[in-house]
DNA sequence: AAAATAAAAGATATTTTTGTCTTTTATTAA
DNA sequence: TTAATAAAAGACAAAAATATCTTTTATTTT
């Protein structure tokens, strides 16, 4: 569905909200170790969404990633959008560089419906409304 | 969403599934030509779809590819299972290793609910059914 | 001001996916 | 039964995704 990168992206940035709600700087190995993720390919990935405007961070001592409050509230939409491209939200099932109403593939209209769900469920879903369920342990961003 | 090979793959059946119900049989560049996708590759796909009993195939004069009754009422999951895997069907949606209902990632009950609509329509979407449309152009396998 | 810290930037490496070409085998038709 | 045909099999190539390492730059603390 999303691209691994685009996996990491999502997980570290709810990580990121998570952990900067008080005011911290997150380090990037805390990061990588917060999600259980490869840390010099997080870092990349970071460093992206951080030119997208969607992470901030600082260099430095006592520097590290966080969140601010504009960024507390794009939708994980954004976060797809930004890493993996329009792809999963206006491209075809079957791959066809052209398939409309007009001109469908053969499972154009059941995947539209599908596809309207999926993005209606990442867009009403905020990066900085995790944190709770984070803190409580009733989500997870790792597997242990 | 899925691999180019299980796009190629689904499009490629649906193309033999059509031009082999009066009992022809197609060769590897006509199916090539008529989904518009690279010859060897698909050639290669069709061979391990073989393989896994998904589509017959016959050599030399007057051979191809055909499928018989039973492949006709195969469905699209079950091709993407063959191509892909289970990964779409069980995998999590952000990649996780571990996520379940006691230890759900951040959007495994919205996600869960969006695959159980993907699977439905696959599952329900059998080989055989769209030789008509395909006949009438209101469904297309290619660009032009 | 100097030393230490942490991200940014750039280069490189590995793996997977996608795509191509050549040789072999089976089958048919002449 | 020989020549032609078409898929199977195997080897190879290119591109993209994933992952790692090194050097540079900015910032802070001492």
């Amino acid at each position: 569905m999303f691209s691994k990168t685009c996996e990491y992206a999502i997980r570290a940035i709810l990580f990121i909200a998570h952990k900067s709600e008080n005011g911290d700087k997150i380090g990037i190995k805390d990061i990588a170790k917060g999600i259980d993720s490869p840390e010099y390919f997080v870092a990349k990935i970071l460093q992206n969404l951080g030119k997208q405007g969607l992470v901030q961070s600082q260099k430095g001592p006592s520097g590290g990633f966080y969140l601010d409050d504009s960024c507390r509230k794009h939708s994980l939409a954004d976060i797809v959008k930004a890493v993996d491209g329009q792809k999963i939200f206006s491209g075809c099932g079957l791959g066809l560089k052209q398939c409309s109403e007009t001109r469908p593939c053969p499972i154009h209209h059941e995947y539209k419906e599908i596809k309207k769900r999926l993005i209606a469920m990442l867009e009403n879903a905020k990066v900085g409304t995790f944190s709770e369920e984070l803190e409580k342990n009733l989500i997870f961003l790792k597997r242990k």
